[in-house]
DNA sequence: AATTCGTTTCGTTGTGCACCGAAGTGTCTC
DNA sequence: GAGACACTTCGGTGCACAACGAAACGAATT
């Protein structure tokens, strides 16, 4: 048959747990595998067939990162004609990532043990443009001495084998920000000095009033659209 | 769950039989549930079930006429998508109507009794326009003794209880021509004043010279585009 | 009324596959 | 090294559904 093979994406497309995937990848982030999972409410096992369905689909492209996968969708034309698909179906619009953005879930918060979010992107491209870190391939160097005083930190020296400051991909913003001990150490002091605060169980973070001074002195971040740390809680 | 639900779309899109079917009704045709079975290989009952399942998820429309039904995409954005989702796939084309129109398929064929193709398309155009045919709802309307002479035609008198003339999906058109006891006399009169002949087996027609000055004296009809008669065969 | 044809409904079979539990691999931390 | 942790592979279960035969329905023709 000469018939054209739309039916492979049809097939991907086709089950309801892919579909709750697809639609958090819609937001553009990357995801892991866990949190894809979770978002299906499946099992990581059963994400796992899913996602190579997704890939063998070409819809979706995976990364490995140390221990973690990433996945995120394969390119802009995939989200555009998802978005084209989904608009035939006159139902609630899919556009999860406004939701989240208007919503004050996640624009600060902390990964693993590091910061995250559009502030630590900001930070690290920050400290990039001061030329204090440098991207090297799938790994940052980091001028140590000089870090120290961009960030009006006092990190303790690094251990030895366990690279410095790794990139890691943010999940708002698509994008690396800085992982590992140096990423361990800037969000303990951030915490020790009274810049963040947590803001409820899960791993939101608020900014307060000294900490926005200090992340706008030291390094030029913008701070004004970032959640603040008021009275009410 | 929120979750946006073009899972529906999609699980219409993840069956091979689905896709053949939709790849033929790409063309923008109306079929016939037997056609779209015999192009997707299946039995014609199991040709209903995909068709419903196109119709509940939104992509198809069907319109009974006769004992016909007739299935067409359910609009020019629904082509759209399918189109970009199967620009996805780096495969071949789906193109199908292109290869249609280029090959020397079916420009031009009979309809069951009457003539079918842009002929008969433009044909009821132009009658229509003149004033000699006029639509009314889902029938046609017929000056009997104008239509005689606009076309050249001594058509035997209604025989009484079955319309005149009725309209008649054309496929390759997606527009109405003209059917029924008119429209079977017009293609007879064609057929015996030699303006018409068979291609081969199937319903395909090959215009002649006198047709084509017949066709475009009396109504005006662009014919140059018609496969025409040659001695080849 | 009988026949033919296109379509649909029903009942059944068979298969594909979503799902999970258990176990295995690779990576990071202590 | 041991112990977490994220992910994958394997095996098995259960369900959804594509497919067809048989039969019913409706429209058109005789």
């Amino acid at each position: 048959m000469v018939t054209p093979r739309f039916d492979i994406i049809g097939q991907a497309l086709g089950d309801a747990s892919r579909t709750r995937m697809l639609c958090e990848l819609m937001e553009g982030r990357a995801f892991t595998n866990k949190e894809l999972a979770s978002a299906a409410s499946v099992t990581p096992q059963t994400a796992t067939t899913h996602l190579r369905l997704l890939q063998d689909a070409g819809l979706v492209v995976s990364e490995k990162r140390g221990r973690c996968v990433f996945h995120r969708l394969a390119g802009p034309e995939v989200a555009q004609a998802l978005e084209q698909l989904a608009a035939l179906a006159p139902r609630d619009s899919l556009h999860r990532a406004q939701k989240r953005k208007a919503g004050g879930l996640a624009q600060l918060r902390s990964c693993y043990d590091h910061l995250a979010g559009p502030l630590a992107v900001a930070m690290t491209d920050a400290l990039q443009n001061r030329g204090v870190l440098q991207r090297d391939g799938g790994r940052f160097v980091a001028q140590e001495s000089e870090v120290w005083t961009a960030l009006g930190v006092t990190l303790a020296p690094d251990k030895g084998a366990r690279p410095f400051a790794r990139p890691c991909m943010d999940w708002t913003e698509r994008r690396d920000h800085i992982a590992g001990p140096m990423g361990q150490q800037i969000l303990n002091h951030a915490k020790e000095a009274g810049w963040l605060r947590r803001a409820g169980q899960n791993r939101e973070l608020l900014l307060t009033a000294p900490g926005a001074r200090a992340f706008h002195q030291m390094l030029g971040l913008p701070v004004a659209d970032l959640p603040h740390f008021t009275q009410e809680a």
